[in-house]
DNA sequence: GTATGGATCTTCT
DNA sequence: GAAGATCCATACA
């Protein structure tokens, strides 16, 4: 089981690898960023309102929310309860239910399939209804990965954001061909 | 190849 | 009324 209780980053670094599974459809996390209510780049900043208490919520369910008015993001909420903080699932490796997939994208390649945080939600069919879930049992589900330690990673600046950017907490798989683009300044791009 | 702007909605000022 | 954890089509080099 992953314990989504721990401290955010750890979190961001644990679901690397782990798998998320909607429906038919399901997928690999190469790219997640952290969010803590400590700093200004989280929503959770401005304290419980009806739209962050999810985040202050207990750890392990889905925060789900609408970002620039069409895209659906989704968090996985970490911390104990009363921390406002989550993990931005950011790109996912395809890997079942691909058909799927590309019918709800309307791509073929499996680049651009959830090679982006609106992207894996649109591919895996993930709505806001699905706010506030549980990710161990509700819909959306996310698996442990296979062994102990983290697959070797890059650690970067966010992304889309313009608060606490000197934090380096996005973190993208070594080499993986399905993250989110840009990648962050300084950083070499894998091939 | 990079650059720009539109879509569209929730939240907060 | 403005901003935002985005994506895509279009324009131009």
């Amino acid at each position: 089981m992953i314990d989504f209780s721990r401290p955010v980053v750890e979190l961001a670094l644990d679901l690397l690898g782990a798998t998320v599974h909607h429906g038919v459809t399901s997928g690999r996390v190469v790219e997640t960023e952290a969010y803590h209510d400590s700093e200004a780049a989280c929503h959770a900043h401005v304290g419980l309102t009806p739209r962050t208490h999810v985040l202050f919520g207990p750890p392990g369910r889905a925060y789900v929310y609408r970002s620039y008015g069409v895209h659906a993001l989704l968090n996985a909420v970490a911390e104990p309860e009363g921390v406002g903080a989550a993990v931005l699932i950011r790109a996912l490796e395809p890997l079942e239910g691909i058909g799927a997939m590309q019918a709800r994208r309307r791509r073929d390649r499996l680049e651009d399939l959830c090679s982006g945080p609106g992207k894996l939600t649109q591919a895996l069919g993930i709505e806001l209804s699905e706010n506030d879930t549980e990710l161990a049992s509700g819909p959306i589900r996310i698996a442990p990965r296979e062994g102990r330690d983290p697959p070797p990673h890059i650690a970067g600046r966010r992304v889309g954001i313009t608060k606490a950017v000197e934090l380096h907490w996005r973190f993208c798989e070594r080499g993986s061909r399905f993250v989110s683009k840009p990648w962050p300044p300084g950083v070499a791009r894998p091939r």
